[in-house]
DNA sequence: CGCATGATTGAAGTATATCAATAGTGGTGG
DNA sequence: CCACCACTATTGATATACTTCAATCATGCG
């Protein structure tokens, strides 16, 4: 099944007015400049509307134009296999940075679907590398994104390859919490804004796998789930059920 | 179970004779360079001696220092769980880049171990982000090797995610295929470095099923297996098998 | 408010892991 | 050079974690 060819989901150019685009970079970009060099690339990048759930920043197989970092809302990348077989790359919060994967190809490798109203920064990518060729700083920001998801991705592969359902169900829920708390968020409550179904594709799992664990952690006072809304009862424990902690060495050594 | 630091797998710097680096850039670097951006290059790249099976290049937890090419050989990478079970994260081969995802981090979040006789080229980090703070091509280059590598994870993901076995013992037959082939080496006939066990923890899968799998391939004649020899000798039916190509739609449509 | 969609729970099935036993390989040193 | 020994690979039998199928229950959007 070839990739359907991208609909309106979003306006081609999000909007002409560069009006208000200062603090743009720290607000969304998981950058460190100088407030000169975030200035210029504030000049490149541009703010999207609210995009409602359901749209598509890109599809798999569409050129590749831009890379995108999320303002408000989330994100879900996937790619779909020759059968059809849809396969969850990734979800993206604010502060982090969606099409990586896309640089040094014409077409993007991924899809990137939004999964709640969601708003993003585009960063056009031929402005980015020439403003980057001007501006060496930048180019090491990108490197350092690159280099941190490559690490999440072994991390995934790892996951994929080596854990049990429970394990990773904990993983997924450990790392959403760090997410957020490194946001400044809650790290024990928090709402998931993807589906049972994405949770599980992402993981390598079955829906009803996933469910069943929930109840089970629930049932451990592990956690508790009422639909979206997720508390994590007791990290340590998680932390153990994960496979990265053991009953046997603290944290701290 | 505690990271082993490194023994001496490798000479701490592999040479100070700068003697005859000319060309080792194109040998080894998937890198595409002016000519005078290539011999800056190579005034801080350095090739290492032959290295012997078993040894590392580093070790999971050491201080990131460098990254390296290979330029002859192989070399596998791969992380360390808490729980002490180790997932290959991947196969390198000639003009390939390793240690991409250490990039902005301390020490390197996975190890790299040398499979067969090889040489690699090593490439400090440091001395290589200040040249390529002079030379913006140089990082762009990076990040198109980075980019290439996030892709070929997602790939991976996909594949530990959601393949059988069989496709996931076809598609990486048919990439090994494909890289030699791109080397311009036989894309039919070519030899595994590594052991039946590590190609079953990269694809997730148990020794046996491997083993399994490859006498069935070779029952069906897709493969003629002797050892660590394998021959390919129907790529299209490979191909099927591995879920990239489907019986009803032609691969050039 | 109703109906499509998503979530949960139970029962049965299966692909692959694990266990086990044998056969082959390769490297080393006598 | 060959013989030994440890390691690697193969093949078969059994076990199991997770999937699939099925039915019910909840949810939220129009």
């Amino acid at each position: 099944m070839a990739v359907k060819p991208s609909t309106q989901d979003k306006s081609r150019t999000f909007s002409d007015v560069q009006s208000q685009n200062s603090g743009l970079v720290s607000l969304c970009l998981p950058f460190t400049l100088e407030s000169q060099d975030a200035a210029q690339l504030e000049r490149i990048i541009e703010q999207s509307p609210p995009l409602k759930k359901g749209g598509h920043l890109f599809h798999q197989g569409e050129p590749f134009t831009a890379i995108y970092a999320v303002r408000a809302g989330s994100i879900k990348t996937y790619t779909v296999t020759n059968a059809g077989e849809e396969q969850i790359t990734g979800f993206y919060f604010p502060g982090e940075m969606i099409g990586l994967s896309a640089i040094d190809t014409d077409d993007y490798p991924i899809s990137a679907k939004v999964l709640e109203t969601t708003t993003v920064c585009e960063i056009p990518y031929d402005s980015f590398e020439q403003l980057s060729n001007r501006l060496p700083s930048l180019k090491a920001e990108l490197i350092k994104c690159m280099g941190k998801e490559l690490r999440e991705e072994q991390q995934m592969m790892l996951l994929l390859s080596k854990k049990t359902a429970e394990e990773r169900v904990a993983t997924f829920l450990l790392k959403l919490s760090d997410r957020f708390k490194r946001r400044g968020y809650s790290a024990s409550l928090f709402r998931l804004s993807m589906s049972r179904n994405e949770i599980g594709n992402y993981l390598g799992l079955a829906v009803e796998t996933v469910s069943r664990i929930f109840s089970r952690f629930q049932k451990q006072q592990l956690i508790q789930v009422e639909g979206k809304e997720v508390e994590l009862l007791d990290l340590d424990e998680l932390r153990i059920v994960s496979g990265e902690a053991r009953h046997d060495e603290p944290l701290i050594p």
